[in-house]
DNA sequence: GCTTGTACTTGAAACGCATCAAAGGGGCCG
DNA sequence: CGGCCCCTTTGATGCGTTTCAAGTACAAGC
């Protein structure tokens, strides 16, 4: 069962190699009769063409590649998601990659595609962001994505400020008295989210605010350890609202909260940020504010099309894209349920949207009018 | 900014070609001093392989393809972690591409995979299986997941029927009398799911069965008009216990339940099969059988690495996995709950295996001893 | 000093295809 | 009938690697 070749389909069919290669390219350029011919001699022989050799030949083929750090977190999905959708509706194939957390993989399958003549290249980078120097060498479009980097190149990020923002209005909202934010802002991304915490508060300055840190990682374990640290506070030093700063350590918050027999919402709101399906598998509903993965997805595939379109573009853009408010499910889970809404979507939550931000020096993001419900876990 | 590639490493390090490429590939080849040189040259001037070129000269990479319907759905995520893991454990990439429900990108997908050199490609196809005939005769492994092909080849699949019993024998267990089955048995999978069901009542002859079917599609919108259905009978002729032949099914009965007032669960039962977190947002969470989707992952890599292995072996293997019963939230939700589960894992859930099922001609599968929970979403 | 062996290194030949300048074929006009 | 032009097809060339038979250098043994 040798591989069949250009070659065989062009003596099958009686015309030349490049014929064939022009069937496949631009059928446009053969006669009808031709290329009818060489199509029937294609499925009959059961021909392949071998992309390897296309590529090498043809430079650059029309796919672009993603890699993310993992498959099992909602906002990489909808990043894959967003990014699948506008680069088939540019004509180009998306194929994912799982760095599965582990910087060497990610590094890995990143040269993996930039060295497959991908047309492009997104990454959702872990932590850091210190590419081996070689990788601002390669002549391949990137962009980065939820990222904010300082050296020039394309990315696009959630606007981590305004999630913080909205949780904390939210907070207001809801008549808060005293708040506390859960967890270290390790990483870029959840200092911004204290920092829009705080401007939000400093507008009520009646209302207390408390910044609780247990541990390095943000874990489960550490929200649990908060939440029983809170909880055996004496009741009138108690929050009424609690804030983690991601939607695991909200949920540790909660369960050592119930645990300890403090009723949530009943006695302490507690709300997260991420729109993190893993964390959602308590039995008290959590509120959560989730950065728009679909639109972040959809705009890294625009930006790569327009580094390959106008080659001579800046070499520098960044987009922040502001967060659309997504209370999963209510904090009281006895609220007022629209049931109507259960049985379409599948998704028991209240949507808004908030107007995307303008980066003072970037090009003014589309506005997130539409968020990819189905695509959402 | 022109791409460097070997000839510009092997001329600046004053060596030839092919010593470069064997620094590559065969570093134990080299004097230690000339792979240092190389390696150092090959980082000063960023050199990063070309992979299309490696794959034409140097026949199959190290890498595998795996075309999923859909990134969203649990299950499929299973299956991309099962064969991830599985995968590396091998020194293999796995490449994902997501068809998006769409036949023509899976085709198109699997083509582009298997015209890449992949050393072997897996999917998880859309209902139908008449592949285009020249697939067969294409000699790169493949091994098709959650199927059962009657045409000769190698596939894994979950053990439906056994889905179908362990939701049967948790009914019975829960003493329920009268039974309903919601949903049509529109593909093999639901069809062996029921025959499940139906083998473990054939035991007990006292308890009522009905299946009942609304539409093509099991939709949410069925099972709603399923339910309303149900919740408008008499009150002692409605069952106590419903099975949705998917979790989709089983949300949308609750939904119509409770708008009619029934309590789920006081007064009537509801589980799922799939494990389909989608489906798990209601405010009633659902008992559902998720199909071992990371086993399943798995053990098409190992068929893959057989049929790379050794060659001459078998044309044909089946493997049918036994599912595992996983109770995502008891029915109750006010049942006990262990609450240190929530804060480890992540996953209120219960979890007991079974022993899977030897296929009558096929291999014995390993028993299943671990469930990603880690993974699933 | 010559031979044999060992340890590296070399470079030319594929790999399967896209490209493109050039050739071929046919119709039309003069 | 000849000349032109347009539409279609041809096939040699090169893409960046890997591979492998052939080469080189050096050391040990005689």
């Amino acid at each position: 069962m040798a591989k069949v070749k250009i070659s065989d389909v062009a003596r099958e069919a009686g015309v030349s190699l490049g014929t064939v290669s022009n069937a496949l390219n631009h059928p446009e350029k053969l006669r009808p009769e031709t290329l009818k011919l060489i199509n029937e001699t294609i499925n009959r022989l059961g021909y392949l063409p071998n992309q390897s050799a296309r590529q090498l030949a043809g430079g650059a083929t029309k796919s672009f590649g993603l890699v993310l750090p993992r498959l099992d977190h909602g906002f990489s999905l909808q990043i894959a998601s967003g990014a699948h959708n506008e680069a088939r509706k540019h004509g180009y194939d998306l194929l994912i990659a799982n760095a599965d957390n582990d910087d060497i993989l990610e590094d890995h399958y990143l040269r993996y595609f930039m060295g497959t003549q991908m047309s492009g290249v997104m990454v959702q980078p872990m932590a850091s962001l210190d590419w081996h120097p070689a990788m601002t060498k390669i002549p391949v479009p990137i962009v980065h994505l939820d990222v904010h980097c300082s050296e020039p190149g394309y990315y696009v990020a959630a606007d981590n400020e305004a999630q913080g923002r909205i949780i904390a209005e939210l907070a207001i909202a809801r008549g808060a008295h005293r708040i506390v934010v859960v967890g270290r802002a390790a990483f870029m991304q959840l200092t911004l989210r204290v920092l829009g915490i705080h401007k939000a508060l400093a507008l009520h300055p009646d209302i207390k605010i408390e910044v609780i840190d247990a541990g390095e990682w943000n874990t489960a374990a550490d929200g649990y350890s908060i939440g029983t640290q809170i909880a055996e506070r004496p009741a009138d030093e108690r929050p009424d609202f609690a804030i983690g700063l991601t939607d695991v350590l909200a949920s540790g918050v909660i369960s050592a909260l119930t645990d300890k027999g403090i009723s949530v919402p009943g006695q302490i709101l507690v709300a997260g940020c991420d729109g993190n399906p893993l964390a959602w598998s308590g039995s008290v509903p959590l509120t959560t504010v989730a950065p728009p993965g679909y639109e972040i997805g959809r705009k890294g595939v625009q930006l790569l099309m327009e580094q390959i379109e106008d080659k001579p573009a800046a070499k520098t853009k960044r987009v922040r894209i502001g967060s659309a408010a997504r209370t999963v499910t209510t904090v009281t889970a006895t609220e007022d349920i629209n049931r109507q809404e259960l049985v379409r979507p599948f998704l028991l939550e209240r949507v808004s949207t908030q107007k995307a931000e303008q980066h003072p020096t970037g090009p003014s993001a589309a506005p997130i009018t539409d968020i990819n419900l189905g695509a959402y876990l």
